[in-house]
DNA sequence: TGTACATCAGTGAACGCGCGTTCACTGATGTAC
DNA sequence: TGTACATCAGTGAACGCGCGTTCACTGATGTAC
């Protein structure tokens, strides 16, 4: 049972979120405001802080709904996707640069420089901001369980002490994988928001790729090379 | 012949250019201040503006002062280096590493988030910019002519329009490539600032890994893998 | 070599601006009896 | 069902702060004759 207040309320909370976005994109994190906030909002400046403690909350609150937002749109894309786990791989890493050119500065909060004097709160942002690793590594290990990754090079000893860090992370998250393929799909990972970072942020001059979507088929066949798909 | 005055000059620029960097280094580049700098040089703050045009000409040379650096300290690792150009690809990508955890902030400011509000005037920072991928791709075309680089990829062709935009890139280098190696390469670029963006922006968790360094060299592997190193 | 003039570094005041956060308050909404 | 009280959203003023940039100025340094 939700009084109308508490609706007018939930209501409120969403648009600064939506505002505070809207923000992000015009001006970078660094200078999320919540003055300029309350402005877009129609509200008097301390109004804010009956719904958020402090700027830092606000930014807070903008990582953990892009964390998820982003996971939301990968579970979505692959709630339609084929079966085959590689596949499934491939349509993990077009939605993550989709969403990304879609929301370049959401995605800058979250995969770009870290905005000076802000920390985010591990307690908060550690689960959401690990989905996509997850998901990435549980595609890997049902890629591998089905004998679709085999590459040359299962014999390659992973050095150590990381490879107890990789086994550990395997544990965590009850995979059974060999260290090589971990070690291949940390890589993966990697690169994937290399690729993405150099498209949104503009890393390559402006005219030098007639079709950017082509330069990341290239970057997708390449990790399948890098995972040894057959 | 140097006057004093003209001396007294290019110190202060000096001054002005290093304590710029420190200031990106504590508070970040959407937070640099023209008035924050005189503070630090001891100076009122309109004596600035007889140094530097604006705000946003100290970003542009302090982007520019950056990409040299960098490549300046990638040379210099070079110069040393044995003349094997599968090993000078490694170094290259150890010394970019290196550099950017010890300058993360300058680094941020050249490979991160885009700094709001600020464009980098391309006909002054594009060349510089370039120096990493130029240096890249010259060592992998030295790779491929003493036949270091074979892969079994050397039959898949690049879909166009990408490949005239990559044979485009190399006639400008004075390359002489097959398609997929020059694909192959810029994966390899996009991977190595994916991982040294996760190093230094502590994309990884606090304790996930007991030795970075171990990681960055699974990620080289994988690049010696993806350029098909025999 | 000495002098007159031009150049230049740096000063200090001022412009108008936006920021985060606190606080005592008003008036509307919700709740317990 | 009606009333008394508690909760809560939003106001408006204030705190002290920093910012970029302009401008008329002083006094030192450099240069041309």
């Amino acid at each position: 049972m939700t009084t109308p207040r508490a609706r007018a309320r939930a209501q409120t909370m969403a648009d600064i979120l939506r505002i505070g976005r809207e923000h992000l994109a015009t001006d970078g994190a660094a200078a999320l405001s919540l003055r300029a906030v309350a402005r877009d909002l129609g509200v008097v400046s301390s109004a804010v802080y009956r719904y958020v403690r402090s700027r830092d909350e606000l930014l807070t609150l903008l990582v953990i709904d892009g964390y998820d937002t982003l996971g939301d749109t990968v579970d979505a894309a692959l709630a339609t996707a084929p079966d085959d786990p590689v596949e499934r791989l491939r349509i993990t890493a077009r939605t993550v640069r989709s969403w990304a050119l879609a929301e370049p500065a959401w995605y800058g909060l979250l995969f770009g420089t870290p905005v000076p004097g802000y920390a985010a709160p591990a307690d908060r942002t550690v689960a959401p901001g690990t989905r996509i690793i997850v998901t990435l590594l549980q595609l890997v290990d049902r890629a591998y369980r089905q004998g679709l990754l085999t590459g040359q090079r299962a014999d390659e000893a992973v050095a150590e002490p990381l490879g107890g860090d990789l086994r550990r992370v395997c544990e965590e998250l009850e995979l059974d994988l060999p260290d090589w393929v971990v070690a291949r799909a940390l890589t993966v990972y990697c690169s994937l928001f290399g690729a993405v970072n150099a498209d949104v942020f503009d890393m390559y001059g402006a005219d030098t790729f007639t079709r950017r979507d082509q330069v990341f088929e290239v970057h997708i066949g390449a990790w399948d090379a890098l995972l040894g798909v057959v």
